[in-house]
DNA sequence: GCCCCGGAAGGAACTGAGTGCAGTCACGTC
DNA sequence: GACGTGACTGCACTCAGTTCCTTCCGGGGC
C-alpha cells in the first residue's frame, strides 16, 4: 500500500483525523504544546502540513477536537424543546450534554485540562468554546424569555449561570483525575441555579400527601420580605446554612 | 527633533503608547483590523517595528489598551474591601468600575465594540479580558464564602451572573451609541442579580420591628424537601410565580 | 483497454505575527 | 571624557496559516 516513495496510505486504519490528534497528544504531554510545532505533529503522524490545516482551522483545534459536534448537539438538542417544557431546567440539561462529552473519555480529558490550565492560548480558545456554548443557551431562553420583562437580561444571566455552575463541577471532576461522581456534582450545581432562578424541576417528585409532624419545619415571614432573605432564613431553619 | 535621517524623537508629543493606539484605530477602522499589518501601523505612527511589541505584547492588545489598569483597580479595590461590607453588593460595585472606565471615552468604547463585534479574533481576547474580571470577582467571593456550604461554588456562579448581567447593559448602551443611560441600565441589570442570590442591597429597607398580620406569610413545608421545592412554593405562596 | 473526472492528499512559496540580538542615541553620574 | 542605563531601531529568524499548483487514486462511460 506504499510502495517505496509513495507517501503512506492509511486505508481503514486510523483515519488521517484521529491520527493527528492522537500524534499531537502524544507530543503536546511529551514535550509541551507550545515547544511542540505543526512540523512535528505530521511528521509524527505521517502526513503531510497542508493536511493538517485541512482537517483544523488552526493548531488550537486539534486539542478540542469535539466541541463542534457538542455543539451542534447542543443547538439540535435545544430546537427540539417541546413548547411547554420548563425552559430553565431545559438548558440545564442541555448543560449536562457538554458534561457527558467531557465523561466518555474521562483520561483524555483529565490530559486535555491539564494542558489547556497550564497554556494561555488553550485556555483563551477554550473561553471561546464556551461562550458559544453560553450564547447557544441564552439564544434558547431570550426566545423563551421574550415578552417578559428583562427577557434578554434574565436570559444571559441564567445562561451564564448556569454554565458556571456547569464548570464548577466539571472541573472539581477533572482535578480529581475522574474519580469523583461527576454526574452527582453537576446535579447539584445545576440544582443551586435551578433553586435561585424560580421554576424548573425534574417533574415534582411525588411527596407524602401528608408529612409526619416530625418533618415539618414552619417558617414564618413578611410577604413583603425580598425572596432572598426568605430563602436565607429557610436555610438556617432547615439547618442547612 | 528630527534631523535628516534620525528616527523620529517625540519630546512632550504623544508619548509612543497613545500614538501607537491611535495610528491603529485609524487604520484600523478605514480598513478593518485583519486588512491592517503592524508595520502599517508603525510606519503610520512613525516608529520602529519593535517598539510596538514593546508596548503591547500582541496586535490584540492595541484594542484595549487600558484593560490591564482597570484590572488591576478592580483587584484592588477589592482587596480593600471593609470586612463588614455585604460580598454581593460589593462585587456589583467592582463591576461598576469597568463600566466607568467604558464611560470615560464613549465613542471610543463604540468603535471598539463595532471593531470587536465583527472580528473573531478580538471577540476571543475580550473574552479573555472578561474571563479576567470574572475570576477576580470569584476569588474575592470565594474568600468571602470560604466555609459555608457550596462556598465555591456560589462564589463563581454569583461572579459569572454580575459579569454577565453587566454585560448585557454595557452592550445594550454600545449597541445605543452611547446615548442611553449607561449607569441606570447597570444598577438595574446588577440590582437584578442581587435580588436573585441572597443577600446584598443597597443598604437594608428599614422594616417595622413587628410586622402587620396581614404582611405574614407562613409556609409549612417537609424538613428534607429540596430546597428548590420549598422556594417553589413559597414563590406561589408569595404569588410571585 | 482507454480517457476523463472529481476528490483527497502533498508540496513549495508566501504573508504576517512575534522574538532574539546587536547596535545606536540620549541621558545621567563620577 | 569615560561609563553605565534605558529607550529605540533594524535585522534575521521561527512558526502559524494561506494560496496555488501538482499528484495520486478510484470510478465511470465509451
Amino acid at each position: 500500500m506504499n510502495p517505496s516513495s509513495a507517501p503512506p496510505r492509511r486505508d481503514g486504519r486510523p483515519p488521517m483525523r484521529e491520527a493527528l490528534v492522537a500524534a499531537a497528544f502524544r507530543l503536546f504531554l511529551e514535550r509541551g504544546y507550545e515547544e511542540t510545532t505543526v512540523d512535528d505533529i505530521v511528521a509524527l503522524a505521517g502526513v503531510g502540513r497542508r493536511s493538517f490545516f485541512r482537517y483544523f482551522p488552526s493548531k488550537e483545534d486539534v486539542v478540542f477536537p469535539d466541541h463542534e459536534r457538542c455543539l451542534a448537539d447542543m443547538t439540535a438538542f435545544l430546537a427540539a424543546s417541546p413548547a411547554d417544557v420548563e425552559p430553565v431546567r431545559r438548558v440545564c440539561d442541555a448543560a449536562r450534554l457538554v458534561l457527558r462529552m467531557y465523561a466518555e473519555n474521562p483520561s483524555f480529558s483529565v490530559q486535555r485540562y491539564r494542558l489547556t490550565k497550564r497554556v494561555p492560548g488553550l485556555r483563551a480558545y477554550e473561553l471561546s468554546v464556551v461562550w458559544r456554548y453560553e450564547r447557544a443557551l441564552a439564544a434558547y431562553l431570550r426566545d423563551r424569555f421574550a415578552g417578559r420583562p428583562d427577557g434578554t437580561l434574565r436570559a444571559d444571566v441564567v445562561a451564564a449561570a448556569v454554565v458556571a455552575a456547569h464548570n464548577n463541577a466539571l472541573r472539581a471532576w477533572l482535578r480529581s483525575d475522574g474519580v469523583d461522581d461527576a454526574g452527582a456534582a453537576v446535579d447539584h450545581a445545576l440544582g443551586y441555579v435551578q433553586s435561585a432562578f424560580g421554576a424548573g424541576l425534574p417533574a415534582p417528585p411525588p411527596a407524602p400527601a401528608v408529612p409526619d409532624a416530625e418533618d415539618v419545619v414552619v417558617v414564618v415571614t413578611r410577604r413583603d420580605a425580598p425572596l432572598w432573605r426568605v430563602v436565607q432564613e429557610l436555610e438556617s431553619a432547615l439547618g442547612r446554612a
